[in-house]
DNA sequence: CGGTCCCTTGACAGCCGTCAACTACCGTGG
DNA sequence: CCACGGTAGTTGACGGCTGTCAAGGGACCG
């Protein structure tokens, strides 16, 4: 992943949801410079039953929240891309539910748990904005529950494209209509519980519609509001509409 | 449901977490005393889209987190029992993305933005529970995802039901080897992305190799070692072991 | 150039959904 | 007291969406 992050596109994703003030941006800044690490593609950037030290922050890259369970099954249950934090959590859970895989080559910020307080407390807006991104993830946890439960393969795929191009257009990883997609076949299935060679074929079914071109680890939406209404798919849960308005108060 | 709620069980629940001190208990008191309001079931606590407008603590009865797709498909996301939040997010988010609804008789404290915000600044402990409270919903809402992506309906059902004993026991209202179960075949179905149908075949399954016995609205479980045998269940990820110690510090 | 990963395709099977009818239960009202 | 309607649970027949198995092809890489 070419994309270096430069501690900008986090701002950029926590301001879809307040302003955030100069002294605001200095502080994600430094969250996101400290200590870069990287992983490459299939290696865990954290492990179920692990307790975390710190905060890990995306720079570049994807990866997956998964489990296995027994006999081998893998349900992805998350996509992390740059600006997404792995788990804030741990200030509260002791131990990880679950692991953190990298999906391609992966570049983290590894934030120690003082300069994440060090950051809450002194940057109220900035604690808002984490809040606010927690609260996402949780409802779109909530949004993969219903696609799971009451969606066809079809329309599951469908949605689960809707969402990460809009989710990569937020962070400025999306261009126009086209956005990169590095997940294989056998990622997306699973993620949306289905078998890869189904995906393969409701794929192709997408393709033969023109709703979607997927080639070469890039993905083109030539329709948007097309692939929308064959998914079903309504971006509210998303929670993209700068809702922290209320917060602006004695800005600027 | 005749099980009257005195603030007690809300304290249980939260000191599943971490230890309360008697203050923190008073608080919690006058969170549950707030208003109280009653609805019936079938009828809805909070609606998509609306802007609730204080936070809701369920008292008594059962109630869901469900959304409906535009051909009347329902997925229920997550049940709500006595102890349970409805929309803490209410201080983050603007709308609701999604409904809550009454599957019995429901009693709830309908809480002020003020009080609950009053008992956060005051009590550090309560508001370490709270945020416990919302990371421990959002960790079931990813088992589910895993429930519904990658098992069977046998393993399915035999989970969620895993699941609810554990719930309730942890607020006190299961009782040795068995617990209320409200719930009806269709709630069933909605909730693991089955239909009714097929949720009565496979109850009549688990009841045929003795792991339940459902009947009148109370379950029974026999023996929860086989039962979470068959369901693949960990009860990891409902963090109930008194986690929150390390916060114990200068207590007693 | 052999190996690995990923994608593709076909045949077949099975889990689970749909449809429809029937039973049981319960509270209401005539 | 019994008819009645509504909700919940049960059962059977049938079909389809999706999984499994197996084989082959293409791209990339050491």
């Amino acid at each position: 992943m070419d994309n270096l992050f430069d501690g900008e596109l986090f701002a950029r994703k926590l301001s879809q949801f307040t302003r955030l003030g100069p002294t605001d941006r200095q502080a994600l800044t430094m969250l996101s410079g400290d200590r870069v690490r990287r992983v490459r593609a299939r290696d865990d950037l954290i492990r179920e039953n692990e307790r975390p030290t710190g905060v890990k922050l995306m720079l570049s890259g994807w990866a997956s929240r998964y489990k296995i369970i027994e006999d081998g099954r893998r349900q992805i249950m998350a996509f992390l891309v740059p600006g997404d934090i792995c788990d804030l959590n741990v200030f509260i859970l002791r131990d990880m539910d679950h692991s953190v895989g990298a999906l391609t080559t992966v570049t983290f910020a590894d934030i120690a748990r003082e300069t994440i307080e060090f950051v809450m407390d002194e940057f109220p807006r900035v604690a808002q904005a984490l809040l606010w991104d927690q609260l996402v993830a949780h409802s779109i946890q909530r949004e993969w529950t219903i696609n799971l439960g009451r969606r066809s393969a079809f329309e599951r795929i469908a949605h689960l494209l809707c969402e990460l191009f809009l989710r990569l257009r937020g962070v400025g990883l999306a261009d126009g209509q086209s956005c990169g997609m590095p997940l294989t076949q056998a990622d997306l299935a699973d993620a949306t519980g289905l078998s890869a060679v189904h995906v393969n074929r409701t794929l192709q079914e997408l393709r033969s519609q023109n709703l979607i071109v997927l080639r070469g680890r890039e993905l083109v939406v030539p329709d948007f509001e097309a692939l929308q209404q064959v998914a079903g798919f309504n971006r509210n849960y998303l929670h993209l509409d700068r809702e922290g308005r209320h917060l602006d108060a004695n800005d600027v």
